[in-house]
DNA sequence: TAGTGGTCTAGACCACGGG
DNA sequence: CCGTGGTCTAGACCACTAA
């Protein structure tokens, strides 16, 4: 029998869906597979079966676990997601599962702030440049978008990072900096040259801009983002 | 005292959810206001707290209200809704304002339910037709988009109303239905040759389709709708 | 201190899936 | 039929807010 800590500051569901969520990582439930019943974690760990739930229901949220009524509770197949800012809100049109996304980046650089920088950051005239990091997005092998994120002089630190991974993973485990959503535009634009080049299509090829405007939860100014995506095997979908 | 029925189809929970979703529609929870705590609530429909709880949870996913520990809970402030998928939240890039909004009747009609709607609808497999309203909208006197707006056949009596208007108030005034919104995606589409005539863009100009299932207050499904919108003048902006 | 939401328990019964 | 998750209850204690 396995054990939770009551004395301890989290909760124990938390503490519950912690535990699976680690053995999930660490293989240990591994994909498609299903894991104890709620009746057998409520007794292996020697609490209720409501708090199995809350647990589970948490784990659920996350798109980690999926619960099918009368079969049980199995591990969820793709992964990724978590933020409605996050790249794979996009979601392909044949409802698929089990995409592979892949990012890498293209570019570190500073460069002078945009009129949107300024506003946005609250920066002198010309005084600091801006962070600006350019990425390329892959779903299985397939380069389907260019983001290039726009952050104040602050964010320098974030150069010494692997940027191949989640920028919102580094920020939240090593710098406790935690992104809420300001705005969202949505608009078409057209590839540009090096556009086309990169996401493989002609030159001109409607694609689909989104532009976020993100604070951190201080309210804080984050970063700007821009993404454009091709459209054609993609569509949008919010919540 | 309140009552909700166990022999309901819907479960407590869902009941006291719609219950409270209708009374803000209807301003007998205003914004900002403390609705009644779960205890209250517990006793007015003589249901246990967890089921309270659970109700209000799935409103605060919603984010029609807001939970504050010790204080109680709260009608959300910032109430959407109305606007998130009217065809104003589409702003021009030169920041608005004074603009006119204009919108005409092309074709009322009952169509073969497609796919979509027998899904959303629960409709039986070839049974009833859908009503099918077609506006074409005018910012300023030209032409931006078209809306196809899809309702089960309950909604005939639309047909005999001067739909030149909002369609949302008209539900709202005269028939006491509140739409409240379930799901939204966006992706790029090309001119059909009616559309390309309409609008007045050269066939197979890349548009923005933007797809809206919504619910009404009571979570019984309202409508399809699908906006086909020139993208060449007007970005989408959320929230 | 009183009242609120947050956590947790132990147990009941129901609805679904598969042998 | 059994085992699964889904709903619901009644009650306990804790943590936070405000007077």
């Amino acid at each position: 029998m396995k054990s939770l800590k009551s004395t301890s500051s989290m909760t124990l569901y938390e503490q519950l869906a912690n535990t699976i969520r680690n053995d999930i990582y660490e293989g240990k439930f591994k994909q498609d597979e299903r894991i104890p019943s709620e009746l057998e974690l409520s007794d292996m760990y020697s609490i209720s079966r409501s708090t199995v739930r809350k647990a589970i229901t948490l784990l659920v949220q996350e798109k980690l676990l999926v619960k099918i009524h009368g079969k049980g509770t199995f591990v969820a197949s793709p992964k990724v997601v978590t933020n409605s800012h996050s790249f794979l809100s996009f979601t392909d049109n044949v409802k698929s599962m089990g995409h592979i996304l892949v990012t890498k980046t293209i570019k570190i650089s500073f460069q002078e702030p945009s009129h949107d920088d300024i506003e946005f950051f609250s920066l002198d005239e010309s005084a600091d440049e801006v962070l600006v990091i350019e990425r390329l997005r892959f779903i299985d092998g397939i380069a389907i978008g260019i983001e290039t994120v726009h952050f104040p002089k602050e964010y320098e630190f974030l150069k010494d990072e692997n940027l191949d991974k989640s920028l919102y993973s580094i920020l939240k485990d090593k710098y406790k900096i935690y992104p809420s959503m300001g705005s969202k535009t949505i608009e078409i634009c057209y590839a540009t040259l090096e556009e086309s080049t990169l996401l493989d299509v002609p030159r001109g090829t409607a694609l689909m801009l989104i532009e976020d405007k993100v604070f951190d939860s201080m309210n804080n100014p984050l970063h700007i983002s821009k993404q454009v995506i091709r459209g054609d095997k993609f569509k949008y979908a919010i919540q």
